[in-house]
DNA sequence: CTAAATGCAAACCATTTGCAACGGA
DNA sequence: TCCGTTGCAAATGGTTTGCATTTAG
């Protein structure tokens, strides 16, 4: 039993909630994956290993892990809702290439200092940030001159798996 | 005509576009709020001075003055899409207070710089940047130390106008 | 035994799109 | 006239909800 199960359970008990065998295996899955995975991304990977799991019970599990503090919901923007881990992970922003959907996290400390001095300046009182740089990553802008170099016109989008322009 | 009309005409000719008075409208409706309307707050305004515009022609022109360089979509993660003042604007960021919906212009240099070596650090080639504290706002504290000293018990969630908890 | 959980289908809801009628240039 | 525009209605698509059935405690 790893940590987070241990952190789920005690939320799920503390809760007066149910553990069941789908609760189990959408955590696991979820646990198993390092990316920002979007809802409909884990229904996928979970739907994979247990077709009789519902998009509606991950949906709601997510919910779960996220009140559990072992999820964070993050929107980048596209229209859809992106989990990433939580527990025991320190605060940090994301750098989305618009070529490939990338995302590349990163921390800064004067960066959260600033904010700090920003909301303090407006008297505001901080519950979370979110900041994030959209461009392209060091990987596309190598493909890019290179492909540039071979011909001067054709110009192809290669679409990204997660990030879309409108929904 | 202002300046915001001209750019808009300009747009409208260089794309072989047309110039109709619901678009006239619109941009009017549009350039006389400072808020951060959201499409559909934008439309019941329209629809308030002229019940027959559609809410498509709405959503429709809204993106256009994005194109034209007059408004800049913003999404705050409550789902919905909201447009803010673009032209000669400068860069700015946003804090929302989560009680009330007010939302605050900030810039700083110093963060504007940080991000920047962030970015350069990974090689990453910003195209954008949008930075979003979530809060209680200056009034809202205040009001809530206020009704703190009242009451210890009851406490009452005020519905924000633009800030959903969920989509 | 009882309340919570599940999964299907239907509902939601902001936004987009198809299309026939309309209207600038 | 010609092609862009409009507005309605229908479609879209991620997410949520109603509800009858199943299941954990």
């Amino acid at each position: 039993m790893t940590e987070e199960q241990e952190v789920f359970l005690a939320h799920i008990q503390k809760k007066g909630l149910k553990r069941t065998a789908q609760r189990d295996l959408i955590l696991n899955v979820f646990l198993r994956t390092e990316a920002h995975l979007s809802s409909e991304d884990l229904y996928h990977l979970v739907h994979r290993e247990d077709p009789s799991v519902g998009q509606t019970t991950v949906y709601r599990t997510l919910k779960l892990l996220a009140e559990a503090g072992l999820a964070r919901e993050v929107r980048f923007g596209d229209g859809l809702t992106h989990y990433e881990h939580h527990y025991k992970h320190e605060h940090h922003d994301h750098m989305i290439c618009s070529n490939c959907g990338k995302i590349i996290e990163f921390y800064s400390a004067e960066l959260e200092a600033i904010q700090d001095a920003m909301a303090a300046k407006h008297k505001f009182e901080v519950e979370q940030h979110l900041l994030r740089i959209i461009g392209i990553c060091a990987d596309c802008r190598r493909a890019k001159r290179h492909e540039d170099k071979l011909t001067e016109k054709s110009q192809q989008q290669i679409p990204s798996p997660s990030v879309r322009s409108t929904r």
